[in-house]
DNA sequence: CGATAATATGAGCAATAACTCGCATTGCAT
DNA sequence: ATGCAATGCGAGTTATTGCTCATATTATCG
């Protein structure tokens, strides 16, 4: 536990390329042990071992354990926006139904990446004090997808353009997310295609307001 | 930290009635002293004393921090559930659109019973050891939703029960889910309804495929 | 009342793990 | 080459905390 609070802030910033090796391999090994032995278990010593560093090295450029963790959830989570900010722009020019169907797809293989290190960082990760306000699904997809919202404005009928993206994000998040997690049955080769359609359709029915078609 | 692995299976069944106040005051002080210092600094003295109970008494009923943790889980399950099971009763009778309405609704209250203790459960309590498999939301409400969508066959044109379920109840769970923790503004009193109202369209429309009424 | 079982107590043990610090090594510039 | 800064090292310090156990109190029953 903690000897005292960490009075220093450590985290030098390496100028070296050797010192960039160190700090590149710390993260590694840290997202390497998170996912072998688990949060819990996951003490500086060990990750310092499997990075090949010292202990002492190890608190010169990350300030505490947490320090560690958070820059893996950052590493993980620029690798699922890469994929899903790919597929924004991919949807651009496409038709509605189209699109949503490229931005569900992105999604599933985002959270496919490494699902090992995404059940740790979602399950096993407490979210207080310096990760407190790290979420795993950056923030900004909602203004991203609201930004998709407003190019088809016109093909839509949404007062509330906020709300809807945070109805669309939400959903498609949650579906992805609790099948890596819960369902892995559902991301199956045969039936991740179904997974996709049935989530697609859910969302374009819903801006599409096609209950005003009925009454 | 752990000695070394709990040797001994505590636990005590309460056969008087002051050993069943004792561990009543055990999980009430357990989700007080987790909301109030968060799950880190839950020490199980600090549950015992302000439980008002010795360290030794805590250790008799439950053979873990863990254990208690789980109580209170289990605890909170139920509330959430009893809530859910009621609207699904009410929902029976009702049309489809309308059953929809209820069940959302009860999904909202049952995360708004007490948010500030559901949020430490959902972002501190490592789902490790015996929480491994312990969910926020249980299990049994995907099968009884897809009962509920049995009994609306004749009007649904579903293939899949199943994987209609996991979608509606994933999306309701979430959206309400996340509102609770990240968006109170969107719970605020004058806009709880609009969530409400969005969140049955979504489901309401993907249950009825209403793109089969377009092409 | 007296005996036995149930319940309660809390000081202290044992283990762990975050973090420090004095010193050694390596790289860079002049 | 030489001096200085950057980097690396790891044994040891220290606070925390989960948990035990010997003992004391209270309830139940014949």
């Amino acid at each position: 536990m903690l000897a005292r609070k960490p009075q220093t802030t450590p985290r030098k910033i390496a100028s070296q390329a050797r010192a960039h090796a160190t700090v590149d391999a710390l993260v590694e090994a840290t997202a390497r042990i998170l996912v072998r032995d688990g949060f819990d278990r996951a003490s500086t010593n060990r990750i310092a071992e499997a990075a090949g560093v010292s202990i002492g090295s190890l608190y010169q450029y990350f300030p505490s354990k947490e320090s560690l963790v958070v820059a893996v959830i950052e590493r993980h989570n620029r690798d699922l926006m890469t994929i899903v900010n790919a597929a924004f722009v991919d949807a651009k020019d496409k038709p509605l139904k189209e699109g949503l169907a490229l931005l569900v797809a992105a999604a599933i293989d985002g959270h496919r990446v490494d699902p090992a290190l995404h059940r740790v960082l979602a399950e096993q990760t407490p979210r207080s004090g310096a990760l407190a306000n790290v979420e795993l699904f950056q923030r900004d997809a909602y203004g991203i997808f609201r930004s998709y919202l407003e190019e088809h404005r016109d093909e839509l009928h949404i007062e509330d353009l906020d709300l809807a993206a945070f109805v669309c994000v939400t959903s498609i998040e949650a579906l992805t997310h609790t099948a890596v997690i819960h369902r892995p049955d559902i991301l199956a080769e045969e039936r991740v295609d179904q997974l996709s359609e049935e989530t697609s359709r859910l969302i374009f029915g819903y801006l599409c307001r096609l209950d005003r078609l009925i009454r």
